[in-house]
RNA sequence: GGGCGCGUAGCUCAGCGGGAGAGCACUACGUUGACAUCGUAGGGGUCGCUGGUUCGAUCCCAGCCGCGCCCACCA
């Protein structure tokens, strides 16, 4: 027996693990090694993250497709695993050892606080994927990969080493992005402009040798005019021309610096002369390169002035008695002291004016901190190059984006991308595979030893070390071990995230799984790691593997909440996927989420979508449960193609209708849509009028049509558990379970298989639309009959009489043969046939023909007049539309046959119900 | 400054060249043995504005008005 109502709680987990137990999720899995692959790899979660919104989102469309194609009988791989996520899980842990009070990173030293890491790891790594199972995410958990396990960090040191070697990646000192509070170089990427009021400051540098005169610069940041080296002017601007050659002397430090003539420069901006302090801006950093200018930096890593030991600083400019009096910015946090640089420049009568500023400053994804521009040694990865490929391959169509757009958005940026700077300085992580001689030479490759030998001979090559000292260090562990030096920086997460559709397949070793699954069928992912992340695995795709790491990526939206506000727990609107599951089930969330999955708008999730869809799933069980009452058991042997009934015919067709419907959605990546027919054909086709229809025969005497009504209801409820279950993986496997028809004496479903490894329905049965006449009759009188009787206020319980008039031989049989149905649908006492409708009746018209409800005493005549007057004027409306357009001789001409023949017959239609309202309204006349 | 997108029923959104749709909300009625997490019926929209293309425009094009997002070293 089928519980009374559906606990989402109770099958969940239940149904979960017989998935599972029966390896249903494994790639390869029952004789499908020569069916067609299918594969997609997970976009690895962080794994310190829980399960937010966007995972659920992205994990359920996934799921759907991969539960899609394995029902299709593909040889599915749903690639799973986590990312170690450098900083975010080091914050973590060290969180914690804050937390227990426990000695600090640095105190407890680097090899420790990795193992602590690992084991922080250990225990708490699992959510993310604990969470995506409640979701139902039927990925190969055996596969399951780390971007830190063994394997996956083999990849990313071979991936390094040849990138090395192809001179694609390289290290260099310039500016970086850098992050303040975790002391480390960030990519452009994890920086975001934020929009800050501030304030423009005015300061006026004296020009040598001009007595009073002096240039005016505007700047945001007043604290790096210590490290001013030139000023720059627009070669073309008239106002500077003479003073171009000419130095100014920089206030408060009294450094001589020139006055030249850049590009940079815009007139229109500010004083149309700006400051150039080449270590702390990216643009001035380029102009310092052109006109090799001296680069001082006054910023230590802290974001602290840094002026007494600072050997850039004092080695090049001799300190001036001003200079010394601001050495009291001296390890002042940058804030601060741009308020002193600011005051002493006040008092010194140097600030021409301070005006507000509204400009964007660039902020650290992470700490929140403004990044600032500095100088360092750091890794980078040569991207132009890499960039060539992986456009040729998306113009080629090779990769393609849907939707379409995106690929503008890709190419945007791959055509002006830069280097990439790929080292961190943080401890969790891959440590760059890379060391450094005693002379700082450095050695890249994948182990230690190999590095060791390729310096030994090295400076044995290079007459440093003569044979035998190389030898004599190879042969003592000790000296081996001093040697040479590891870069102690390690990668950015996204250079092994980057490896990933390759490297989970088992890379660099020519796995059977490499070859079978690579490239990945389709990648599913939110537009905001396109950069990050896409890119650069179609970068690193072609390059290692020759070949696009996947040929379609699908963009999705981002979900936000009802209001359309981004999701963030300031906000305080974060809806969580999982409490949402404890309410309504991980069914109706998915299916919510898939049914606003529209191509190119972002989602707005709200409480009331979610329960619209629980109860549709209440809905589903409930006819489950009818089918169950009414005796309707799936019967192996029943080929609905040779149903003899009319109504079963026409829901045998309108299933296939619905699967086709689905399917093409699917493969189109339309999740709405495909969502969108499966709701309305349970609801609105199987419940609403298949089962509204089949109740007569199924409580009507035993017989051969009910025997076959009985097949077809389980039949049709199988299809639709089938068309459903993508998207509704738990109840339907569960309703599969509880369906299945008993073998005497034997427990346990005799179902040949679990539903989610069950044959997608096909569109069998699509040329046969005979039925449609007949069962769209009875549907459309049912229909009308309702209508009317609300209209005219007939009491809902009340049984009235309805007569067929001048009904043809062809009505006359289907009304017959539909008789009980019809009564029972549109609550009638008796269905008559007159050749003239009877006085005081209602009259409307279905398919041509008008049916009369005789109501002698209870409609109101003035009211059925107005009714038939309000459908007259409908349908003359009509005409007219329809004569309008036919009379233009220019659509005549030029308007396709079909549609002009299609205005015809709806004209011709129009008439015709025309001709039977009149008739009508004689009558009613005439009763009056 | 560049690029992308969005303005359709009260709300959230589909549709996107041939007579405006769904869900929710709303109104009325209804416990007929699957389902009140339900059923039946109903009200509600000059499809942002202005032009253009077309036999025909909510749909294509241009401009404008609102709104959002992404990218960009500008003082």
């Amino acid at each position: 027996m089928i519980e009374k109502t559906y606990q989402p709680a109770e099958v969940e987990s239940r149904i979960y693990s017989a998935w599972e137990a029966a390896g249903a999720f494994r790639c390869g899995q029952g004789g499908r090694r020569e069916a067609e692959p299918y594969s997609i790899v997970i976009p690895p979660p962080n794994v310190t993250g829980s399960l937010h919104m966007g995972h659920a989102l992205n994990n359920t469309l996934q799921d759907i497709l991969v539960r899609f194609e394995r029902m299709r009988g593909k040889d599915v791989l749903w690639q799973p695993g986590t990312d170690h996520a450098g900083i975010a899980t080091q914050m973590v842990v060290e969180r914690q050892l804050m937390e227990k009070q426990l000695p600090g990173r640095r105190e407890m030293g680097r090899e420790a606080f990795i193992s602590r890491v690992w084991e922080w790891k250990e225990q708490s790594g699992g959510t993310i994927t604990r969470q995506l199972r409640r979701l139902g995410a039927s990925c190969d958990w055996s596969r399951e990969r780390f971007t830190m396990d063994e394997g996956l960090s083999r990849a990313v040191r071979k991936v390094f080493v040849e990138l090395y070697r192809a001179g694609l990646i390289y290290k260099d000192k310039r500016l970086v992005n850098w992050d303040v509070r975790f002391l480390t170089a960030i990519s452009d990427l994890e920086v975001q402009q934020v929009e800050v009021k501030g304030e423009l400051y005015y300061f006026k540098y004296p020009i040598e040798g001009l007595g009073e005169a002096f240039i005016t610069v505007a700047t945001t940041r007043p604290e790096t005019m210590l490290g001013d080296t030139a000023v720059a002017v627009h070669p073309e601007d008239e106002r500077y021309r003479d003073l171009v050659g000419k130095y100014a002397i920089l206030p408060l430090v009294g450094r001589r610096i020139p006055i030249v003539a850049d590009e940079i420069s815009d007139p229109e901006k500010g004083t149309g002369a700006v400051k150039i302090t080449p270590a702390h801006d990216f643009g001035d950093f380029e102009v310092g390169r052109r006109h090799h200018l001296p680069l001082v930096s006054v910023l230590d890593r802290e974001g602290r002035m840094i002026l007494r030991e600072n050997p850039d600083f004092l080695d090049r400019v001799p300190p001036s008695a001003e200079l010394e009096r601001t050495l009291a910015l001296h390890g002042l946090d940058r804030f601060e002291a741009r308020r002193r640089v600011v005051a002493r420049l006040q008092e010194l009568g140097l600030v021409e004016k301070i005006e507000p500023h509204v400009h964007m400053v660039p902020h650290a994804d992470r700490s929140g901190e403004v990044v600032e521009p500095f100088l360092t040694d750091q890794w980078y990865v040569d991207a132009k190059q890499l960039a060539t490929m992986a456009m040729a391959a998306v113009r080629s169509g090779r990769t393609e984006f849907v939707p379409k757009q995106w690929e503008a958005t890709f190419f945007n940026w791959m055509e002006n991308i830069q280097p990439w700077c790929i080292s961190r300085q943080i401890w969790w992580g891959h440590q760059i595979p890379a060391w450094y001689g005693p002379d700082d030479k450095t050695f890249v490759a994948e182990t230690e030893d190999e590095a060791l030998a390729e310096a030994l001979a090295w400076y044995v090559v290079h007459d440093v070390l003569t044979r035998e000292e190389a030898d004599a260090i190879a042969a003592d562990p000790e000296r081996r071990a001093q040697f040479l030096t590891r870069d102690p920086d390690v990668l950015d997460t996204w250079f092994s995230s980057a490896l990933w559709p390759f490297s989970t397949l088992g890379w660099p070793d020519e796995t059977p799984e490499l070859a079978r699954y690579y490239p990945t069928s389709v990648l599913v992912t939110g537009f905001d790691i396109i950069f990050f992340w896409v890119a650069r695995m179609m970068m690193m795709g072609l390059h290692f593997m020759k070949e696009v790491p996947f040929r379609t990526v699908y963009i999705h939206a981002l979900v936000r909440d009802e209001k359309g506000a981004k999701m963030s727990k300031s906000k305080g609107n974060v809806m969580d996927p999982l409490d949402l599951i404890d309410r309504y089930g991980a069914d109706a969330l998915r299916f919510t989420l898939a049914a606003m999955a529209a191509q190119g708008r972002d989602i707005k999730l709200s409480t009331a979508r979610v329960e619209g869809y629980r109860n549709f799933a209440t809905k589903l069980w409930n006819a489950a449960r009818f089918a169950e009452i009414n005796g309707c058991v799936t019967v192996p042997s029943f080929a609905p193609t040779t149903a003899r009934e009319t109504l079963n015919r026409w829901i045998a067709h309108e299933t296939a209708l619905a699967a086709r419907e689905i399917t093409e959605a699917l493969e189109a990546f339309k999740f709405n849509e495909a969502a969108g027919a499966a709701y309305r054909f349970v609801w609105n086709i199987y419940c609403d009028w298949y089962l509204e229809l089949a109740k007569p025969i199924l409580a009507g005497p035993d017989g051969p049509a009910k025997t076959e009504t009985r097949a077809m209801v389980a039949w049709a409820r199988d299809q639709i558990l089938k068309l459903l279950h993508p998207f509704m993986p738990f109840i339907t496997e569960e309703l599969w379970a509880v369906t299945a028809p008993r073998s005497a004496g034997q427990p346990g479903s005799t179902r040949e298989s679990l539903l989610i490894v069950a044959r997608w329905p096909s569109f069998e049965g699509l040329e046969d639309n005979a039925a449609e006449a007949e069962i769209g009759w009875v549907i459309d009188l049912v229909s009308a009959i309702r209508s009317v009787r609300t209209e005219i206020n007939v009491p809902p319980a009340a049984q009235i009489p309805l007569v067929l008039v001048a009904a043809v031989p062809e009505t006359r049989t289907r009304a017959a043969r539909w008789a009980d149905f019809i009564k029972r649908l549109a609550r009638l006492s008796d269905i008559a046939f007159a050749e003239g409708a009877p006085a005081q009746a209602v009259q409307i018209v279905v398919r041509g023909e008008v049916a009369a409800l005789p109501l002698a005493g209870v409609v109101d005549l003035a009211a059925e007049r107005a009714r038939l007057d309000k459908e007259l004027a409908k349908v003359d409306s009509d005409i007219a539309r329809a004569d309008a357009k036919l009379a233009r001789p220019d659509f005549l001409e030029r308007a396709p046959e079909e549609v002009i023949e299609g205005e015809r017959e709806k004209r011709e239609a129009a008439q015709a119900r025309r001709a039977k309202i009149l008739e009508a309204l004689e009558r009613l006349q005439g009763a009056g």
